[in-house]
DNA sequence: TACATATGATCAT
DNA sequence: TGATCCTATGTAA
């Protein structure tokens, strides 16, 4: 399930297994027929990832639009690959790669027009090349809602979810409550470069590593348990201070703070 | 069988 | 703020 470090780890490996050769395209479920019927024997050119969007372009001049929202998921088999079970919106099959995806919320071709639309919504990805995190401060600061809530706010920043909302904040003594306009320049600096750097590793990781492997006592990331991977979310207790973390809605989802932590201004 | 839950986002009120 | 969409899984009944 994708924030968006999922988003440019699998443009990357469907770059490398499904760019270059014909694809066959279809919609078991049916839903997606016609944009399948679009796309069928297609080759693709290339994917770009941006925030928590996919845009799969054809070398025909279409452009696919993908997003997974809360339960999308891609999954992956050896060709042939297997009866495509019911609920498939669309399977790309190709030489090296089958592909089903399962539950997007979006899977629709997109016009130019509308993907220059929905870009300019968008905040800074900090996952992309050339980013400015700048624009993101710039939209943070006149924020009047909670932090926690404006981070999760993709015209603010694009690809940070509900997990890496959690975890930065901690990591930064950061309260989810306090008015983004609070925060200060170097608050931002700091929360920008660990957001950015808990994404790299999301990509490398494939999961959502963000506890710092040496202070439990492990060599390396990849040896951390998953109930161990992270500070706040989901733990009932603070992994750092054991102080009991709470829970509560934030933007209309649960938000975890370490009372002793991140305190309250 | 039913219900709760999940790393998301939009639209109506 | 609440309803709604999309799917799978785990737990309770």
């Amino acid at each position: 399930m994708p924030e968006g470090h999922t988003i440019h780890r699998l443009a990357r490996e469907l770059t490398r297994d499904l760019v270059g050769g014909a694809l066959a395209v279809s919609s078991p479920q049916g839903r997606a027929a016609a944009t399948a019927a679009l796309l069928e024997r297609g080759t693709l050119a290339r994917i770009d990832p941006y925030g928590k969007h996919l845009f799969l372009r054809w070398k025909t001049g279409l452009t696919l639009h993908v997003h997974l929202g809360m339960y999308g998921k891609f999954h992956r088999f050896e060709p042939p690959g297997p009866e495509p079970r019911p609920t498939v919106r669309l399977r790309l099959a190709g030489e090296r790669l089958v592909v089903d995806l399962i539950g997007p919320t979006v899977c629709a071709i997109i016009e130019p027009g509308e993907e220059a639309r929905l870009r300019g919504r968008l905040g800074p990805d900090p996952l992309a090349r050339g980013t400015r995190p700048e624009l993101a401060w710039e939209r943070l600061r006149r924020r009047r809602t909670a932090v926690g809530a404006a981070l999760l706010d993709q015209s603010v920043l694009a690809g940070v979810g509900n997990v890496y909302r959690a975890e930065a904040l901690f990591v930064h003594g950061i309260d989810p409550c306090r008015p983004a306009s609070t925060l200060t320049r170097e608050e931002f600096d700091a929360l920008w470069a660990t957001l950015a750097g808990m994404l790299r590793h999301g990509v490398r990781d494939g999961r959502i590593i963000t506890v710092d492997p040496t202070e439990f006592g492990y060599r390396r990331r990849s040896r951390i348990p998953p109930e161990q991977a992270r500070y706040v979310y989901r733990q009932p207790f603070c992994r750092r201070c054991r102080t009991p973390v709470d829970r509560f809605l934030l933007a209309g989802r649960w938000a975890y703070r370490c009372p002793h932590c991140q305190p309250r201004l």
